[in-house]
DNA sequence: CATGTTTATGTCAAAATGACCTTAAGTCGA
DNA sequence: TCGACTTAAGGTCATTTTGACATAAACATG
């Protein structure tokens, strides 16, 4: 059956808070929208995404979008859900099923990013009201990060390279929302062999230099089954 | 962008794994199979879909596939992956996006199913080789049930409404391929709170008669998140 | 009414977790 | 130079959870 068909992305960074009062090093969950310029919808802001390109991978297309967004490479990326109730795009519009892809940036990277014209960072648990269905998208896309944080280390994804522990340890602590005891946070990341200490300090601090490490790429970043990445591009 | 949709579904249910020798209550998971009766792939087994009706939604879809293929409804259904890689149809042949749904049906209701001329059931672990790319589809699904079993109550979709302990723990059995300690199974179920006690007890066995248990619907069956059973319909 | 069979409950050591304490290693200011 | 300060790194211990196994309870059958 001909429908049309749109790939969309949910981009997640962390950044400060920004609040007044609250600690510096305090961080919450972004992430990066577009404002539409044409109806349905003119006006509201939306998820970057577009059509599927003629000789275009699902995941593909995801990328180019982010790429267009931010001009960034993501850190993760996982295909979401599809959308596709009859009603999802008001009453008498064209029929259209999303498939959704959400991604993680580094943190760095994305403060970095050139962001254009009509594009805005919001925070995640504060937006405004969304086209389409995409608050319950972006809900959902919330709600899947929460959960992988708990059983995978896909908190690198917020990270560079090399990352401190205290530093990983913040990017859980943003994502699930509460504090966690920094000597068994480590305790526990050193038992699943996750990480490789890379030898090296970061310098620089005025306390004891923290370790630096980097991530074990002889284990996934999220356990994904047969859909290993190359199945999918 | 126009692109051909269509909607497939992964059935499963259990049944006797039927090797001689092995324990009659011994079971393995099956899942329903239709031969294809055109090009391309024609007189291959495939997974039973179909296109994407006009004001239909997703797992509406899914869920009419279901219904034509084996004539039942499922106790269970999720959306598993859109699969969209340009070369999943072949080389020339027009691009298709599938939407793939997986579903669980209840054992005693499979057996009495009608099915259909061109449908045949398969036990999931000896597949023959499948059309398109549905083989990897299967893989990625049984993947998927396997891990939801370890956290979620979800197995119960493959037994009645009431049902007793042990039957409960042969469905878990039977998808992770291991047996279970009865006694720790029983404190860690009962620990959860996932099921309610009946007050009835199974008779007409030849040993103390085990108590029936019901499914705790204030409990959900599989975490979903904010995609409630009513998001997607 | 003894036997067989499975349900239902209990025990205990080992492993994992959560709360908290101590020491290490740097910077910074006096 | 030295003490204060700050965070890293590692350790202790009580509690909880898990896995392995033992015992009692309740039926059908002969």
């Amino acid at each position: 059956m001909e429908a049309t068909l749109a790939v969309s992305t949910v981009i997640f960074s962390l950044r400060a808070s920004g609040s007044f009062g609250a600690d510096e090093r305090e961080r919450s969950i972004w992430l990066p929208l577009v404002r539409r310029i044409r109806a349905p919808h003119d006006g509201m802001w939306a998820l970057p995404g577009g059509p599927l390109g003629e000789r275009e991978g699902l995941a593909e297309a995801a990328t180019s979008t982010l790429a267009k967004t931010t001009g960034l490479a993501p850190r993760y990326l996982e295909q979401l859900y599809a959308f596709g109730s009859p009603e999802r795009s008001g009453e008498d519009a064209e029929r259209v099923v999303s498939v959704v892809y959400w991604a993680l940036v580094a943190e760095e990277e994305a403060r970095a990013a050139r962001i254009g014209q009509n594009v805005r960072w919001f925070k995640a648990d504060e937006l405004p009201r969304l086209a389409f269905d995409h608050n319950v998208i972006v809900d959902y896309a919330l709600w899947r990060l929460r959960n992988k944080v708990e059983y995978s280390r896909i908190a690198s994804g917020f990270l560079g390279e090399t990352f401190t522990l205290a530093q990983l340890r913040e990017a859980y602590e943003a994502v699930l929302g509460r504090p966690l005891d920094p000597a068994n946070f480590r305790r526990q990341i050193e038992a699943s062999g996750a990480l490789v200490d890379t030898g090296q300090v970061l310098t620089g601090v005025r306390h004891r230099p923290p370790r630096l490490y980097r991530y074990n790429t002889t284990v996934d970043l999220a356990e994904q089954g047969p859909l290993g990445r190359t199945a999918e591009k």
